[in-house]
DNA sequence: TGTTGACCTGAGAGTAAGGCTCAGGTTTAT
DNA sequence: ATAAACCTGAGCCTTACTCTCAGGTCAACA
């Protein structure tokens, strides 16, 4: 199998995977042509490397998970340690996320009824400077919201 | 004000600022001894550009902001404009990033009751081969899972 | 007056996970 | 024979900073 093959065989892009065999995920064997021929393993390797980054996991943490196989430990207890922080920071990420929709779709809906300002020195952008566009703020006595 | 005295009062790191005057969002005369001199518009300025970050704007569509005001005109157009897309991407960051925590979580549950695997030659990984975590997959018919 | 420590500068590289582009080589089909 | 489609390694681009570097400045203290 050559780069584009294995692209499509497992849904990937050929730069993606080239990337992989440049820092060294994938080692294909080379044939005589200089064109990397990738086998069954790296086909499996490949698979393995998807499904853990669709778990979180960094190209570096399935470094560490491979190499560990490769010795002929299980990989599990590593696997095991490395998913909490990537847990943690992926809910600390949504949260954020969650915030900022928020913060945007306040703000966007605030806008509606807000004229364009002109520049008069006082500000760059009432829009923008207008409000903090939290939660708080937006919950008040307002009838006609 | 210097960088370290403009960082404190704005609550952003001095290398934040420098690399903001780096870009040209921030322009400071520059004193004598070639030390950077942040006045009150420079404050301004820095203040507008963390407010506008926390609406999910990019340095760039900041620059493009800041220009239209310097031009004369309204900026607001431009904001409502450059939102829009910016928002999408904020919603779909969201969805993905859920979809990821759930994945994580789902896996961390099911491993619980799962031994660690040992290296065989069929698997990596039985803990991330084992099963693609996703929300239909665990509201099955499973007795002991 | 000398020196220390805290600050300043621009420039360059690093971060994550690829994407894009380049020049040059290969293979395949017409 | 030649053109299309593919291959290679290498290098730069993205975002919004952060870190490090070498060299310059400044205030205080001995």
């Amino acid at each position: 199998m050559k780069v584009h093959e294995l692209a499509r065989s497992e849904q990937v892009s050929a730069a993606t995977i080239r990337h992989y065999v440049r820092v060294g995920l994938l080692q294909p064997r080379k044939g005589s042509n200089g064109y990397h021929v990738f086998a069954e393993p790296e086909q499996r390797r490949l698979r393995f490397i998807r499904q853990a980054r669709g778990l979180g996991f960094t190209l570096e943490d399935i470094q560490t998970i491979l190499q560990d196989a490769e010795k002929g430990q299980s990989p599990c207890p590593t696997v095991r340690q490395l998913i909490e922080p990537r847990l943690q920071q992926a809910r600390e990420k949504l949260e954020a996320m969650q915030a900022l929709v928020e913060r945007m779709e306040n703000a966007v809906a605030s806008w509606q009824e807000q004229p364009d300002c002109q520049p008069c020195g006082d500000h760059i952008c009432l829009l923008i400077e207008g409000s903090d566009h939290t939660e708080q703020n937006r919950g008040g006595d307002a009838s006609h919201e």
